[in-house]
DNA sequence: TAGTGGTCTAGACCACAGC
DNA sequence: CTGTGGTCTAGACCACTAG
């Protein structure tokens, strides 16, 4: 939970920590097992326990990847980023990141599939709590994609609004003036530090987000598609 | 999972379940520890394990009740039903419920929040899965709350999108025609047989669903306020 | 093929809440 | 108080797979 130990790296065994913890074996694999359930570790025969890659799909709300959202609609994928600035961070990016002091990175993305605009993007990110961000190169790897794989959130929550789009969205997403479009924000935090704060908007007669749940595996996904 | 054993059904004690299926009690605890974590049985010392009762914000994207929506932001909560209908399935009704054929009881209500409009919904329920469904007054329970109550479901999937009002929709939720609103589909099933479809459509501007998750208990909510 | 995790066992003691 | 579930133990055997 601290981040200490990255993803992929390798816990002792559980005869180890059954000594270190001086309890028995059966203990220390009932308490991996529940690990392994939150989906903070995996688990290999013969090879070990490992710190798990928070991944799309397996944990419910899971953070939602843009790339893989277009890409798994069999599009072409491409993001634009206008504007990316690093600052202190003022009252409102406080607030978003409910931090008390902070450097920020700041970003606005646009995101295109098959070269029609899907989703524009703002996006903090506490450079005290992801300093590698900095240095990142998101045309590469957009941030959404780029922080799941580089940075270990241990909470998040989601709020999704409907907004009509003024002049300047419309012109942005390809739409009309006033049309509905789905926001959905999204914070992420490890420990009570905040990581990230996005804002994504899409046209919200195209896309849709859709969320299954199946109580048998306790098992849920978050998706956006059109 | 059959729906055979309703919420508040006792299971047998450990001991009787580790004779019936010889194996030891332990290996029961761990299973029925299983079906405690996915939510579908409870449990207490000295009473013994009942099947539960689905429950907001318990389990991940969990079917939202309403009533107790508005209830929660402290709030009248009132319900209107125009229109209440029974009939055979048509290809429409068919295609929602996702079953071959069907009696189904067709449902609009209007959600008020201290008389102020707070949601119109349309809803179908399989009066098949749900036959109980047709006696009910849903005046007095609303049919979400209804639903939950007594209606099993093993699989939810929820699909959220937004809208422009229409003439009609604007006048029903008092909100300006074109204005931006979400869009809450729902589905649910027992066992892949459809039991209800809704679709509740709420003032975008004024309401967000929000949605939390805490890897380390895997535990989520899922709710809309204002 | 050896070293991991996966799982079951029989027994034990405890905490708690109904009766 | 007594009967449930909650949890730990020490040992065992098995399945899988990485080296």
């Amino acid at each position: 939970m601290s981040g200490d130990w990255k993803p992929g790296h390798r816990l002792p065994f559980e005869e180890e920590l059954a000594e270190q913890y001086d309890c028995a074996r059966m203990t220390v694999n009932r308490a991996l097992s529940a690990l392994v359930q939150s989906g903070l570790i995996e688990r290999r025969r013969r090879a070990g326990t490992f710190v798990a890659t928070p991944r799309f799909a397996r944990a419910a709300l899971e953070i939602p990847d843009t790339r893989s959202e277009v890409r798994a609609q069999g599009k072409a994928y491409r993001i634009e980023v206008p504007t990316r600035l690093v600052r202190v961070a003022g009252p409102r990016e406080r607030g978003l990141l409910r931090v008390t002091q902070a450097r920020v990175l700041e970003l606005h993305c646009r995101h295109f599939a098959d070269d029609r605009p899907y989703a524009v993007e703002e996006r903090l990110i506490n450079l005290d709590a992801a300093p590698e961000a900095e240095r990142a190169d998101f045309l590469e790897t957009p941030p959404g994609s780029w922080l799941l794989k580089n940075v270990t959130w241990t909470e998040a929550e989601h709020r999704i609004t409907a907004i009509g789009a003024d002049v300047a969205l419309a012109r942005q997403l390809a739409v009309g003036e006033g049309s509905a479009c789905l926001v959905l924000e999204r914070w992420t935090w490890r420990s009570a530090e905040g990581i990230t704060y996005a804002r994504q908007i899409y046209p919200g007669d195209r896309y849709a987000m859709t969320a299954r749940f199946d109580p048998t595996s306790a098992a849920s996904a978050i998706a956006v598609a059109a």
